[in-house]
DNA sequence: CAGCATCCTAGCAGATACTG
DNA sequence: CAGTATCTGCTAGGATGCTG
């Protein structure tokens, strides 16, 4: 069993139909995840391109998210024993099928802001 | 332009291609707001349907993520002016659009557990 | 370069009691 | 039946400084 988050809709009692969107959630729910799946979806990157990347995102919630990522197989992290240290991170075969739910997700997205707010800029992701 | 939440990765200098994604986790990422969406997907219930049928759920909290899914245009909340009260919610169009979406994620999320913890039950759901 | 350690705080969410 | 109102705790996440 994976740790139990409070704010995480899954337990024992609830092992309905919403348990599969949960787990989703907390594996992608985080603060900055989305970011980082998104541009790990395009291709490996080592620490410091992530984070110059990534606007505004501090070190800690950086390394914490990757590490939560890492905890749930979907993101590998490669360390080249060199100086100076050189750390890259690439999504798994598992982070890969994530793909269609992400697509789905920026495509409802962006359909949402349109309809809420429709002179918003409409910005289509290619994944 | 929607309420800024600090949750949200969402902002004018990240308007890239993780934003739709925020956006919709946004609008389904609250605490209790996946097992509310799964069973309204199903069919229009009432306010004591829903709250005796997601275990564990307060008032407090059943009220104010329904408030917010309709303030998002998802569901639609319908008043009889009878004694006792009747209150019925029911998904909007836009809501009902969130079914692919939704699947996306049940799927993966039931994958994911298989994968991280395989003796865990199969769930699957049928949206 | 790629991080860890600490401290701190806003706001999400639980518990409980009350009402048209 | 279908909600409010209030209090309170917890923790995700931000700021800052330090290190192999």
């Amino acid at each position: 069993m994976r740790k139990e988050s409070s704010t995480n809709a899954f337990n024992e009692k609830q092992i309905n139909d919403s348990c599969g969107m949960a787990y989703s959630l907390s594996v992608l729910g985080g603060r900055w995840k989305p970011a980082i799946l998104c541009r790990l979806m395009h291709q490996t990157m080592r620490y410091s391109d992530l984070k110059n990347s990534i606007d505004q995102i501090s070190e800690r919630m950086l390394v914490s998210q990757l590490r939560e990522l890492e905890a749930d197989l979907v993101v590998k992290r490669t360390v080249y024993p060199v100086v100076p240290p050189r750390v890259e991170y690439e999504l798994t075969e598992l982070g890969l099928s994530m793909r269609p739910m992400l697509k789905a997700m920026s495509d409802w997205g962006n359909m949402h802001r349109s309809k809420v707010n429709p002179e918003a800029d409409v910005v289509v992701s290619e994944f």
